[in-house]
DNA sequence: GGGTTTGTTCGAGATTCATCGAACATCTAA
DNA sequence: TTAGATGTTCGATGAATCTCGAACAAACCC
């Protein structure tokens, strides 16, 4: 099986976390994430192939920025929050205020 | 004389921020700029070349993170602080909040 | 004017990156 | 066991990026 590993955040440094997020798709799937909680690879609504999102999530995973875990044949991933804010404070915010797609969303108080 | 173009900030998105910020060598020149208030381009403590330090400089004015002015033979950096604060906040904040590291310094006696 | 200082621009080389299809692996369902 | 669903990995390809030396341009000083 695939044990997705995980870096510990104060090993990962700004400009690996800053690479990471200079992509569009990355930000959109991050943007994803927080909205939902939770989600599997292929509920990302993004028109790439699986393969690139897959690589997507591996970049997101070794900047610090997403949590993986299996799930019988799918991969649920989750931002790390509550580490982020400590190490990098502020970044998720960041991330999130750019370009508010969706508005009024139904209280998911974080 | 060359006319240094600075992009309004609202047009600037995060990707090409973050984008800007991915390379240790442009963090440093941040970090100098702060420090120091207004620097030359010359003035950048890294042990690249000046055609690599122009560079480097171009993409920071592109993504909106400094602004550059000409006086004689040398140009003046600043980092656009106040407005940088308004389209992203805590981004300087998250900027000079990381450790300051060696980047390509000389290494340490062997 | 001639020379110096400072920074930009122009190739060019090397590296990294985003993207895809195809093949593979793993787990679930029938 | 077989078939389907979900991701990963493997090449490959085209684009972007970092870096440099060399040539150039502009402003200063003598």
């Amino acid at each position: 099986m695939k044990p997705y590993t995980h870096p510990e955040l104060a090993d990962v440094t700004l400009p690996v976390v800053m690479q990471a997020l200079s992509d569009p798709c990355r930000i959109e799937i991050l943007r994803s994430l927080m909205d939902a909680g939770e989600l599997a690879c292929g509920d990302i609504p993004l028109t790439i192939s699986k393969a690139t999102v897959s690589h997507h999530f591996a970049v997101l995973r070794e900047a610090g920025l997403v949590l993986t875990r299996s799930e019988g044949t799918r991969c649920l991933n989750t931002v790390r929050e509550n580490e982020l804010e400590k190490r990098f404070p502020g970044l998720i915010a960041l991330v999130l205020s750019e370009k508010p797609k969706k508005v009024a969303k139904k209280a998911v108080s974080a």
